[in-house]
DNA sequence: CATCTTCAAATCCTATAGGACCGGGCGTGG
DNA sequence: CCACGCCCGGTCCTATAGGATTTGAAGATG
């Protein structure tokens, strides 16, 4: 899994120039990104550099570079000389706070991506919204991943579509945790049916151009994603 | 967000161990940060790795790790086998969108922040804008440095008293901006007494203890920062 | 049995070395 | 005069080495 490597042939690049150099650290970045994604990391556990670079069969520079990165979206953190952790699972309360956030933001998203929609982002939207109807969802991680993924995209979306590079700044504070919050109680998709009709009902009301009802429908959106969850939500 | 910073060396920790020893990473972070704040690397300059490690006489181990945790922050960008840049200057594009994103997150705060809003909190931004009306305003930057210090802090204050972590993180994700737009044109502190009669209306507004109230406030301040900024900018 | 000491392994943190690439100055040939 | 190649300093990137610190457990002691 690690090419790159510089202990290079005989031979120089035989013609054109290598694809593209890459850099080794953002290889582990992306590693540990999709170990975080897929659940083969729990919260709580440590990431021990050493560990990791004997794992990826790297330096522990690169390593460090990657969690350097890593702790500013929230995933892990670190303790100033006992090393990085995956950041714990989210409480009710986290739930509830993310949820309210989102109501904050995602709207407004909604309003202005609405005003400046090409046909192009439209056809985007939709591809979404179909990915989502056509994932797979059975209980385990990996199974449920691409419909996480088609849900996480389809937000995403509406963000960079208002063309503001705050308002993405501000909704990827929130992204990198939308997705860890369905570890919160380790429940599986059990609304998918609800969520994709409110999903084709914002692409609706993004249709029509009208840019407060585009609003109305996030913020609905939301506000019954929060309700699902919360009954969802297992007894303490 | 400057705390966990290690003390230089106040020792005989009662019963605790001695504050965090110091990772010499965390140093030059808040190093750079100080310098970016204060203008002395000025926007499209290179951070040379090596150099700055010269510079702070450490490995440029420690600079790498700083580094990319500022690229998360906005403040530097890298390029894959380039190195780090000073992010451009802001455009008058660039600032439209900022109090865009603004409008949308503060008035938010407010209002949570009022909810929740205790007399230690209240001391706090009374102090904030008791500062704002002190500080110094002179033409140079060194001067209307705790002018603008202030006025961060009175915004970051109402952010985290919102109590709401993701709230923190998406005004985080403007905060560090917002230093910045004031080099744009590089039009110094010519609204300071309109700032401050806005700022103490949100206080005002906020001990009251009517959320709507407040959020109309911080609203009606965004808004005008943003009308005596445009009708300030230089023209291009 | 409980508690403290001590030691060894693991880990973090920093420094240093070396490979690869880029850009500029300089000399030689046309 | 101009073009081309070469050298060289600078930089980024990764690997490795070694000091400093924490942790966990074995062993000693009351």
């Amino acid at each position: 899994m690690q090419f790159a490597s510089t202990g290079s042939h005989s031979e120089g690049r035989p013609a054109g120039r290598a694809v593209s150099r890459q850099v080794l650290a953002d290889h582990v970045y992306e590693e540990l990104l999709a170990s975080l994604m897929d659940g083969r990391l729990e919260p709580g556990t440590a990431v021990s550099i050493d560990g990791t670079a004997r794992e990826l069969d790297v330096s522990p520079t690169p390593v460090r570079e990657a969690l350097a990165r890593l702790e500013h979206t929230g995933m892990v953190r670190r303790v100033a000389l006992k090393g990085y952790r995956v950041a714990p699972v989210f409480t009710r309360e986290d739930f509830a706070e993310l949820m309210e956030a989102r109501l904050a933001i995602e709207p407004v998203n909604a309003r202005l991506a609405c005003a400046r929609l090409t046909p192009g982002h439209l056809a985007e939207l939709e591809r979404a919204v179909a990915d989502l109807k056509d994932a797979p969802r059975g209980p385990s991680f990996a199974e449920f991943r691409g419909y996480l993924e088609a849900d996480e995209r389809f937000h995403r979306l509406i963000a960079e579509q208002t063309g503001n590079q705050f308002m993405v700044a501000a909704y990827a504070a929130l992204g990198g945790q939308i997705q860890r919050f369905r570890l919160f109680g380790g429940v599986g998709i059990t609304d998918a049916d609800h969520a994709i009709a409110e999903h084709q009902a914002v692409l609706d009301a993004l249709a029509t151009g009208d840019p407060e009802k585009a609003a109305a429908a996030m913020a609905e959106h939301v506000q019954k994603v929060r309700g699902r969850a919360i009954a969802d939500a297992p007894a303490e």
